[in-house]
DNA sequence: TCATTAACTACACGCCGTTTAGTTCGTGTA
DNA sequence: TACACGAACTAAACGGCGTGTAGTTAATGA
């Protein structure tokens, strides 16, 4: 913010450091979880482990800083998905945005791992643990896929008596503030489709799923139309 | 098997093998996944790490019978929670199944990401790969509640045209066998019910439900009930 | 009694994250 | 242009890890 023109030396040192990241992710997706380690990493790049510490004070600030970017890059992933149908077609945007998000995790394993499973080695999230934004962004997305459904919701929803204040102050405000007509319920019913996607999904990836059905995509496909159908967005036909 | 007497020797062999899981369990639960080293199971023991050797060939075979013990103890949970219901019940026996994985996941979460995430540092599932005998009663458990609600299943629920073939053998035979009425859909049926109680839960135990709501049990029962309406088991009281 | 052998230790190897002290070298200023 | 500063980096060390291997102890059984 302080830089008007970023000196030259600060353009070196933001390039080494997204640098590291970069080869970081390449030993993700390449060798799983384990082969991201800051001496790989510097071997990778002609360099010392300790030189890191230059840029990101621990391993678990760069594994954090991997995160933000996996998670934003998901997150990204799941909103085009969704906006290539027009808003009038809500069964259509979500069973896009939660087809994309299986063909995400499926093809990006360490990355659905490092985002909702342990990252790596003995990461802890950190104590301020402020959610990463990507996830705040998830949630508006379920969100609003609610709120195109609300009013063909049928009224039988076990009402579990939710209460704005059962949510994070982040997430009710501004799910209050873009979506004014849903009730707090429909903030419980979102954070719902969210697990609902993501159970079959994290059992395929860590490789329950597989032992024991050979075709996962159907299960999960008859499971986004069951969760169409629940929304009252029923037979609206099987787009892809 | 060869041994009517089982010598002192073998005596001594087996209980020093089983209390090398004791101790790793209790590293476990105490200090999160990484606490478990066989230097660390060994310095408990006053030995030192070579001896595991000597009753596991490897350090992944250990959390091999690890992952055993506990997705036996997590199955034989449920198994009594929902036997506390009588058969006539069957949402209160749906209820109790779910129930019990989330009471057990919350306090377990160490067994939780054993059984369901990356075990340890490192570890990788055997080539073999033959599902712990666990996670196929897991199933049976899901396909008898769903069997004792199929009568009741609206035909709405989406046809996928499952096939018998789309299922492990071993699953399919089981099934087949014990459930003679049921059909491939209903195996589908059971393996998403799985996937929608491991969602939540899962989502919970590894930190991101709580980063949105102070209420994730709420949240769960709610998924519960609709879970249980979409059996057409719907508004049969909420039995604790 | 004595050879066999199971059980275990001691040590080494290469990996890891992290810290510290020392070195190199581009940069802004006098 | 000369020089001091400081950023960037290396080298080496610490303790921890899983895993082999060679050697030691002690119980067993003929």
């Amino acid at each position: 913010m302080t830089s008007a023109t970023p000196s030259r030396r600060e353009r070196l040192r933001a390039e080494t450091a997204s640098e590291i990241k970069r080869v970081a992710l390449r030993l993700l997706a390449g060798g799983g979880p384990d082969a991201v380690s800051l001496r790989a990493i510097a071997r990778e790049m002609g360099m010392t482990a300790g030189a890191i510490y230059g840029y990101y004070p621990t391993r678990d600030d760069l594994i954090t800083a991997l995160i933000n970017d996996v998670y934003t890059s998901l997150v990204d992933t799941m909103e085009a998905a969704r906006n290539a149908y027009p808003r009038s077609d809500a069964a259509g945007r979500l069973l896009a945005w939660g087809e994309a998000f299986r063909v995400w995790a499926i093809g990006n394993p360490a990355g659905f791992r490092l985002v909702y499973g342990d990252p790596v080695t003995g990461y802890r999230v950190p104590e301020g643990g402020a959610a990463p934004e990507a996830a705040h962004r998830a949630c508006i997305g379920l969100a609003e896929l609610v709120s195109a459904a609300w009013p063909h919701v049928r009224a039988g929803q076990p009402s579990a008596g939710h209460r704005w204040s059962d949510f994070a102050p982040a997430l009710s405000d501004s799910i209050r503030e873009a979506f004014p007509e849903l009730p707090a319920e429909a903030v419980a019913l979102a954070l719902r489709l969210w697990g609902r996607m993501h159970g079959l999904v994290a059992l395929e990836v860590y490789g329950h799923l597989r032992a024991q059905t050979t075709s996962p995509e159907k299960l999960y496909r008859a499971e986004l139309l069951d969760l169409a159908a629940s929304l009252g967005l029923g037979d609206q036909a099987g787009t892809t």
